[in-house]
DNA sequence: AAAATTTATTGACATTTATCAAGAGAAAAT
DNA sequence: ATTTTCTCTTGATAAATGTCAATAAATTTT
């Protein structure tokens, strides 16, 4: 395994152990993907644009967000071991409504759609793979949708304590408020109160 | 095109233009299907159970719901020409958390996980078009996720007379509050206000 | 290190929505 | 057709959360 990427190492992991790809599949996958380091709080894809990529995340956190009336409203956190990607962009290549942006510094693996698209239709096994990802994150984004109707906002604040535990120091607070979809200063008083009991 | 039932030609229409399918492949998944009649408020899936089926609508309307503490909420809402299945179990194949119901009198055509699966391994092609239709659920459920996060009660009334306008006088409002996330009383007062305006 | 900027906290108050309750209306059962 | 049950409406009130504002704390920039 010498040849690959260490740091791909645990995506090509993660996709072998759904079902063991073909040699030309691995490599190739794997030469498809560029290594880039990114500092933090910076815009890899802005609403508005085509998201024409994938980013694993190799390492660091990020975010995306968007515009609801005045508000700017985080729709997603990311972080190690996830694809990063606009869904309903890539999906259909038209303009995306959300912008991802890095929170800490990050360093991530892009591929591009194209070459996603090339792989799909070379390897029709990846097809499989591609699959198994998108009932996963279909899986996830139920959860969030359930999480946003649970009862009051400490309910929603414990969702995310559970869910985000080993990365929610490093998300600032009024992030964390939007994606629970309550202001800032119920999240804090919330906050308040636990350091209480 | 004689030897297919009418009833699944809008399905194999669809799958087909994603991708033409084979005639072994489309023959196959035709003749895995099978139609049934269902009588409205009938329960599909129960929750606590694995949900082994997929039911494409070829007619009439169904929701989901799951228990949050002591209320019954609405997750979803399928119509003619969907398909209907609870995803979280249905792909890890473990107990659902929600239980699938008819609300009207529905024509459904059923295939089995196991049918699916065989398909799947059989015709690699097949992923394709499963990948796709995942691809376009998890966009519609990232707006409907979207939609819980619009600021006030009439907003989210507004986002359900969009996107469900020629099935909506079918949907007891009670529904249709807990799937908005508002009380039926709330949801009352917003149509009162309606009809005067 | 100091200044500037951003973020978080806390209080006072306003607003929205939920809850409770009682009656009207509609649908289902007898 | 009548009764029964369920659903919807409307008003009164309560509770939760949002908004505004002022200060504290933390972070970033110089």
């Amino acid at each position: 395994m010498q040849i690959y990427n260490e740091k791909l190492l645990p995506l090509l992991t993660m996709l072998n152990s759904m079902q063991q790809m073909d040699n030309a599949l691995q490599l190739t996958l794997h030469n498809s993907f560029e290594i880039v380091e990114v500092p933090k709080k910076t815009i890899i894809l802005q609403e508005g644009k085509i998201c024409t990529n994938v980013w694993y995340v190799v390492k660091g956190l990020l975010r995306t967000y968007c515009q609801i009336v005045d508000k700017e409203i985080t729709t997603r956190l990311m972080h190690t071991n996830y694809l990063a990607l606009a869904p309903g962009s890539y999906f259909t290549q038209t303009a995306s409504t959300e912008t991802i942006q890095t929170i800490t510094n990050c360093t991530l693996a892009v591929i591009t759609y194209n070459s996603m698209q090339y792989l799909l239709a070379t390897y029709p096994q990846f097809n499989y793979h591609n699959r198994l990802l998108t009932e996963q994150y279909y899986y996830k984004l139920e959860q969030r949708l359930y999480m946003l109707r649970k009862q009051d906002a400490a309910a929603k604040y414990q969702f995310f304590l559970k869910n985000y535990s080993t990365y929610a120091k490093y998300i600032p607070q009024k992030y964390i408020a939007s994606f629970l979809n309550i202001s800032p200063e119920t999240l804090s008083r919330i906050r308040a109160k636990y350091k209480k009991e």
